[in-house]
DNA sequence: ACATTGATTGTTGTT
DNA sequence: AACAACAATCAATGT
């Protein structure tokens, strides 16, 4: 995981988010081919298209949890075949149709309209691509993007179900770094300070070396302060990028900040706007906890004072932690759900992102995956070799519907995974086209941009900790909150890991 | 300005 | 001195 120290680094481009293999299908099994042919090569980089999918519907409420599928598929499409990238090795160029065709079979009904749609996006993507297409390898940024970019959708997705899942239940394990350390203080921003010595943590500002920028912010406020709701960007920030990273470990925070945003602007305004009004509930809740804790700190801190305003003597507030906001629930909210689809499919242009990203030169090959396909794509060889039982392929494809928990075999998500990498990836080195391919030279050759160590470093994608893991190495607390249980009625969020984890 | 994440760094306290 | 704990910082982007 290491990511290049943002710090020093900073400067200049920075070094490279290696992505560091192509996709893997993350236990979920469903990426789909698009992903696989991506892995293909295992030297690339170059990563498809990485129609990114973003985790739509943000509303747990909203979503119907079985759909994270759903979005897997949208990925796919996107992948152009051939055009696209020309840089980037797309043997997979069938892909796409596979994959269609897979989703076609699997969902017709969602994807009857999007095929066309999604050609139509790839062409065009690709149109614009080759226009704006900066150079042989993009500018490191782009390449970065692109890589990134190169996400399958249904990676991300899957894992960012997972991450949500995990994730969000075990943030960071104690000892490291949470921000807010004891949850002891019980407030005030005096005691702030007084913690501050006696902890010792902090230097205001000392950093000699670095500029000492804004010296004021020390935000460390009382712990139980509700914390204020952030915005739906931030919000899809958290949902998307652990499954960023989770398919590309070594991408930077800028990376990744790159491809959120692509994945923000391609993202429908339907979409955008579930996240919106996630906010806005998150609002609502931060208001009334607020209330509730300013109100506690009154009482509690002098009686006779009325300070602010607040008045209400509410209860003391349980100073309940300040619960996380619904959306914190996850990530997996973020896939679109059937319904979604129509919407984000309307809304998402991928058109835009292409824009974005090109303008942005971040990704000349990213496709915007826009509508994101319902089904699950399951690549074919991940079908050969691994039929599902058929409960568990109606799991995937359907909804959450009447999956018990129980049933469930045994999955071994990673098993299946690895099986799955292990049909994709299979021929990297097969005769790739040799247009499509700059972006990972040979090693003779001049490189230009220091290609991040693509696989290499990752030589088995088995080792790629699966999308959970791609999180806190910490246990990823497989049960982690029972809500995650609730929530998703079978546990079975399509997503082998979750699977696993559950009985 | 602040939010997102996470690795790193620097400071301080404790052993 | 060694370790632990934690805040601050940085990256790119959006609100």
């Amino acid at each position: 995981m290491a990511l290049e120290t943002c710090r020093g680094g900073g400067g200049g481009l920075l070094p490279l988010p290696p992505l560091p293999f192509p996709l893997r299908l993350p236990e979920t099994l469903g990426s789909g081919p698009g992903e696989t042919y991506s892995s293909q090569n295992e030297s690339n980089e170059d990563y498809e298209i990485p129609p990114i999918t973003p985790p739509n519907l943000p509303e747990p409420s909203l979503l119907h949890l079985g759909d994270h599928e759903a979005s897997y598929h949208s990925l796919c499409h996107s992948l152009t075949p051939n055009g696209l990238l020309p840089a980037y090795s797309y043997q997979a160029m069938d892909l796409p149709a596979i994959m269609v065709s897979n989703m076609l079979a699997q969902d017709s009904h969602l994807l009857s309209g999007q095929l066309p749609t999604i050609q139509e996006m790839v062409h065009s993507e690709v149109a614009a691509y080759d226009a704006g297409r900066p150079g042989p390898l993009l500018g490191r940024p782009a390449m970065l993007a692109s890589h990134m970019s190169a996400l399958s959708q249904s990676q991300l997705i899957s894992q960012m179900g997972i991450r949500s899942g995990i994730a969000h239940s075990s943030p960071s394990p104690p000892g490291s770094k949470s921000a807010t350390p004891s949850p002891s203080s019980s407030t005030q921003e005096e005691e702030t300070e007084a913690h501050f010595k006696m902890s010792g943590e902090k230097r205001p500002s000392t950093d000699p070396g670095k500029k000492a920028k804004n010296p004021k912010k020390k935000k460390k406020k009382d712990p139980n302060e509700p914390q204020k709701p952030v915005s739906a960007y931030a919000l899809f920030f958290r949902d998307t990028q652990a499954a960023i990273k989770g398919q590309n470990p070594s991408a930077t925070f800028g990376d990744v900040s790159k491809i959120v945003a692509s994945m923000w602007d391609s993202l429908g305004e339907e979409q955008k706007q579930a996240y919106k009004r996630k906010t806005e509930a998150a609002k609502k809740e931060y208001l009334k906890a607020l209330a509730a804790y300013r109100a506690s700190l009154v009482s509690k801190s002098s009686p006779d004072q009325g300070e602010t305003k607040s008045t209400q003597v509410n209860p003391p507030a349980k100073m309940l932690p300040p619960k996380p906001p619904m959306y914190a629930m996850p990530g997996l909210a973020s896939f679109l759900t059937p319904t979604d689809l129509p919407a984000f499919r309307g809304g998402a242009s991928p058109a835009s992102l292409a824009r974005t990203l090109s303008s942005k030169s971040l990704l000349p090959g990213l496709s915007a995956s826009p509508p994101p396909p319902p089904s699950f794509p399951l690549s074919p060889s991940l079908h050969q070799q691994l039929p599902l039982p058929p409960h568990a392929q109606s799991a995937l494809l359907s909804p959450p519907v009447s999956m018990s928990p129980a049933p469930q075999p045994p999955v071994l998500p990673t098993p299946m995974a690895l099986q799955v990498q292990l049909a994709m990836s299979p021929s990297p080195s097969g005769p790739q086209p040799e247009g499509l391919k700059p972006l990972r030279l040979p090693p003779g050759q001049p490189q230009p941009l220091a290609l991040p160590k693509p696989f290499e470093d990752f030589p088995h994608l088995s080792e790629f900790p699966s999308g959970s893991g791609s999180r806190s190495p910490g246990p990823s607390n497989p049960t982690n909150s029972g809500d995650w249980d609730s929530s998703y009625p079978s546990g079975e969020c399509g997503i082998s890991t979750c699977r696993s984890v559950l009985p």
